[in-house]
DNA sequence: GTTAGCACTCTAATTGGTCGAGTGCTAACA
DNA sequence: TGTTAGCACTCGACCAATTAGAGTGCTAAC
């Protein structure tokens, strides 16, 4: 059997129905629902056939029809219109440059959250190739030493060292030198145990502030491992009744507290290299463990060369996906023009 | 009317049994519950009393007793008996200091979470009487200046800044003199403007560097305005019927999904000077909107001279007291020790 | 191919009845 | 005077039966 004009129709107003109702769609709203001037009856015989085909499930016997996870999936990439309307959600703008990245993206995470009425997660940037800048040590008290460590992307990492041995202000620049010389420019893979080595020789007595260096540039490189994820919009789970029961809920809550478990759709995200952009999940094609009842979108955004970000909505399968896209887009061109300017 | 001696037996048996079942407690039950040898007719008699003096409530006619909010009071206050008995709970200890004291205090809300069962909240330090201890601006690039600050207490902020201007390593080196040696040691409230318009001066055609640093300064100083918060075990609101209602449960994760809200607990408990370690807010003494149906048992901590935090607990009016006290206790000792061995 | 009609199914909501826990009150007892 | 036994009463929880309504599948006719 093949899905012909006619099936399309009925399956996109099934769809629609549910979408905004939430209840079982019958053949008789159907019927009078289209412009197809059709009984309910026949409207019946298609639903039969478009059942047996799986696009569309019946919870019980004498209830109408609610899409499966393959019907949802044939809308999202063939049914779905995307209305070039004039858009009033988001309309609020991120006024400008958060001072603090953090506030920045938690606050986009909120808006998204509240335009849409789902919930939201943003994760932070991912910053790739990193390769070392700058590096400056300073005295900062007679035993303890802060050292500075830039990293490509300007992101920025301290870390304090305590001395025990007397350290003038000359070995001390000597050592700023010595470590700048070495390493700027330079990504982890090429900082190799001999050049470390060579560096502790040529820092006599000062080996040991040399290695402490070398331990805090390794993590300031690596501290893209934890990826950072801020979350909006918890509440709005309780606004759909198929998410809102007390064990589905609670699972929900703590899957979206442990935000590192969300970490698994940045990964999928970001991976998918000819991404257009959006990224549809529905049911159980979610990489998130627990979230099997919910659809997930995601974009990417790029806040700058290569720093590349993951907004997300998280909401009941029968989500109002034209409205989600069209945020998570609107979303995302603010977030790449933002730095961009 | 007064309460004697066996009115105080009573009530506390009514609070002992309705915290273990959750539910009302009549009048024969406490009859058997206890060793006082009464039958359930002077039970009632007794029990007409305590509710006449507003220690217990009858959720309807045929229906056992609750304590209300003022007999919960008093049993906090005179009744509870702290059990030193040995404690299971807790006994995975923070291993070390972790790297990142996000991460520590994270972590810290966890445990708290996990061994009491009810949700907990931890805030970061906050520090006082902020004094500025080191500033040094280096050349990152060609046309940016980082400039590092490190508040007394360790707290470090970085800040890049735009340059217009060719600048070269010696005037570099005189704004870093003219900074630290005008401002090291100082509060906030000692740096003032003629102070700032002098070294602008001396600073010459820099005067733009010398503001944007002072910015960076009054910021990096104000940086407590915004709390760190942190939660865990959301879902444990779930375990009480009474808070998991769909509604009282929005309300109650909205609230602490706006971690925001939560600083007036920080506030409340850290203004209470002679705090004698524990706070236990009961259903309406809440500073917190939105959260009057449970009871807040907090307690602050100090990590190290001057820089005190908040660590609590959040669960339903019935909560156990006792275990969230020693648990409290066990955690707060932890963490006072921690840098302090 | 489409439709009207009908029997059938299943859920949700309503109703009525029973059970049991708990109370308040009274009268009797020590 | 304090304590207790006894009893009538209240009220929620639970269960079963009933009803109403929505929706289906199938058949026969157009």
């Amino acid at each position: 059997m093949q899905l012909d004009e006619r099936k399309y129709t009925i399956l996109q107003a099934i769809i629609r129905n549910y979408l905004e109702t939430g209840e079982p769609v019958g053949s008789r709203t159907i019927s009078k629902y289209t412009d197809l001037n059709l009984s309910s009856a026949t409207i019946r015989n298609e639903m039969a056939d478009l059942e047996e085909l799986g696009y569309i499930l019946q919870p019980h016997t004498s209830a109408g029809r609610i899409p499966s996870d393959k019907g949802y999936r044939l809308y999202v990439d063939k049914l779905m219109e995307e209305k070039e309307r004039e858009v009033e959600e988001l309309k609020e703008t991120l006024l400008e440059k958060e001072s603090k990245m953090d506030h920045l993206l938690q606050k986009a995470a909120k808006m998204l959250a509240n335009s849409t009425e789902y919930a939201a997660v943003v994760s932070a940037p991912q910053y790739h190739r990193n390769k070392l800048k700058f590096i400056q040590l300073s005295r900062v008290d007679v035993n303890q030493i802060l050292a500075v460590i830039v990293v490509e992307g300007n992101v920025i990492k301290n870390s304090m060292l305590a001395v025990d041995e007397a350290l003038n202000d000359e070995a001390l620049l000597k050592l700023n030198i010595l470590l700048n010389t070495h390493l700027n420019g330079l990504s982890i893979d090429e900082i190799n145990l001999g050049m470390i080595s060579a560096m502790k020789q040529q820092a006599g007595i000062h080996s040991d502030i040399i290695a402490n260096v070398i331990d805090a540039v390794a993590e300031a490189i690596r501290a893209d491992e934890d990826l950072e994820i801020y979350t909006s919009g918890t509440k709005n789970f309780f606004k759909y009744p198929e998410l809102a029961g007390n064990e589905r809920a609670s699972e929900l809550i703590t899957t979206f507290e442990e935000k590192q478990v969300l970490s698994e759709l940045v990964q999928d995200n970001l991976a998918d290299e000819n991404n257009t952009g959006i990224q549809v999940y529905i049911g159980d094609e979610t990489p998130v463990q627990g979230m099997k009842d919910c659809s997930i979108v995601t974009a990417t955004y790029e806040l700058d060369e290569g720093m590349k970000g993951t907004i997300g909505i998280i909401g009941p399968k029968r989500m109002d996906y034209e409205k989600v896209v069209r945020n998570l887009k609107l979303l995302k061109r603010q977030l790449d023009d933002l730095y961009r300017k």
